[in-house]
DNA sequence: TAAAGCTAAAGTGTATACACTTTTTTCAAT
DNA sequence: ATTGAAAAAAGTGTATACACTTTAGCTTTA
């Protein structure tokens, strides 16, 4: 089934807002969408309503729609529950483990570092976030995939404006730890290294933050 | 802020699905809500957008909207997440327990119990959902809060049809007794009972199943 | 009678129109 | 020059129009 142009435009804004080509705060015009996907409004405003209920655009009545700028504290929020969820999902995954799927993490984890090595910064981030998504689907558990996915979709809106080159080398080492972890079924270890690798990335998000632009905008809304 | 109509509608049937006076696999024909509503078939459109994301209708393209009719498998797959979910939401709530807290849950404990004596099967079931809801907002995460309350109702869609008087009993029993747990902060039992606890509902849920009335009308489809 | 095909009705998908709100610009007054 | 008000422009929110698709009903035919 070709995907229909509604999903096509949430994908294409999806990509721009996570790989930050459209700054947290920007007015997103629903004319000039229109224009540049080259259908009317109706559809614009779809992919928009989308888009806020993934929590990428906030809505403002009468005002328009703004790629979303999630506050410190939500971000701490949404990590929270990846820890949650994540630390459960790797007991879980242990429970159900065989060579074929470390294989295919492993696989995973192998284009992660292609990435790294080739500096390309927004596969390396996509790549980075989906080695969770993997592992959720390797579970056979769509669910849990689709909701981790937003999730880390949302986080990413945060984290790709301080994550550096040195970070996602980390983040590629610790995911190739944590696979370890799972091929010998050591649920302590593994357990472990995933509170501590989500740990870090949510550390890195913290302590830094300038964003000068988009807190101006809001500052003065 | 008053709400808008399309917020108002959103509401307003995913009360009616959810208390299943809409059956799943019923046609929402848009005129008609537009009617009903007394709005254009605009707003209803924006309404079944977001009740889609919900999972709580499925939109067919060119077919038009029906009140989902999860499968078996992907309730299952909605459980799994809420255990992990809530495995963890409960080592994380002994963390920050207080008296306040303790006394905020056992008066929804109580609340679920007089809807339970009264028969009141719609109130009930909503409240023993919000219980678990509750426990994230009184964490002040309204990240979990929010996904809790949309896996709920997501099974709700399930769960209503074959819960009996005697199964919201015991279920009610299941919330005092994880309180208890939770106050005297023993985190293993806590666990313990809330992983047995939704192993019932769902326990509950996957070895009746009659619904001939949608089954067929999927069957057909 | 049952199946296949045709026609009319109903319904969805997208674009457009228009009222209303917000934002920007213009221009006069201090 | 700076402020304030008024006017114009830009933009959003909802309704409506219309093409296209699906569904239901009717007719024909074997």
């Amino acid at each position: 089934m070709e995907p229909s142009s509604t999903t096509v435009i949430v994908k294409a804004l999806t990509k721009a807002i996570v790989e930050h080509r459209l700054l947290p705060g920007s007015k997103l015009v629903e004319q000039k969408l229109a224009d540049h996907f080259g259908v009317s409004r109706t559809l614009v405003r779809q992919a928009l309503l989308q888009l806020s209920q993934h929590q990428l655009v906030s809505l403002e009545p009468a005002r328009g729609a703004f790629v979303a700028a999630p506050s410190v504290d939500e971000a701490k929020q949404v990590f929270a529950v990846r820890k949650m969820l994540e630390t459960e999902m790797v007991r879980a995954f242990i429970q159900v483990v065989d060579d074929n799927k470390i294989a295919n993490l492993r696989e995973h984890v192998a284009q992660e570092r292609i990435a790294i090595e080739q500096e390309d910064a927004p596969g390396r981030t996509e790549l980075l976030g989906d080695f969770h998504v993997r592992m959720a689907e390797l579970m056979e558990n769509e669910v849990l995939a689709q909701l981790l996915s937003q999730l880390i979709s949302r986080c990413s809106l945060i984290t790709l404006m301080y994550q550096t080159s040195s970070a996602a080398a980390t983040s590629n080492d610790d995911h190739a730890q944590i696979v370890n972890a799972l091929a010998n079924k050591n649920e302590t270890l593994a357990v472990q290294l995933m509170q501590e690798h989500l740990h870090n990335v949510e550390k890195n998000l913290t302590f830094d933050r300038k964003l000068p632009s988009y807190d101006l905008a809001t500052a003065l809304a």
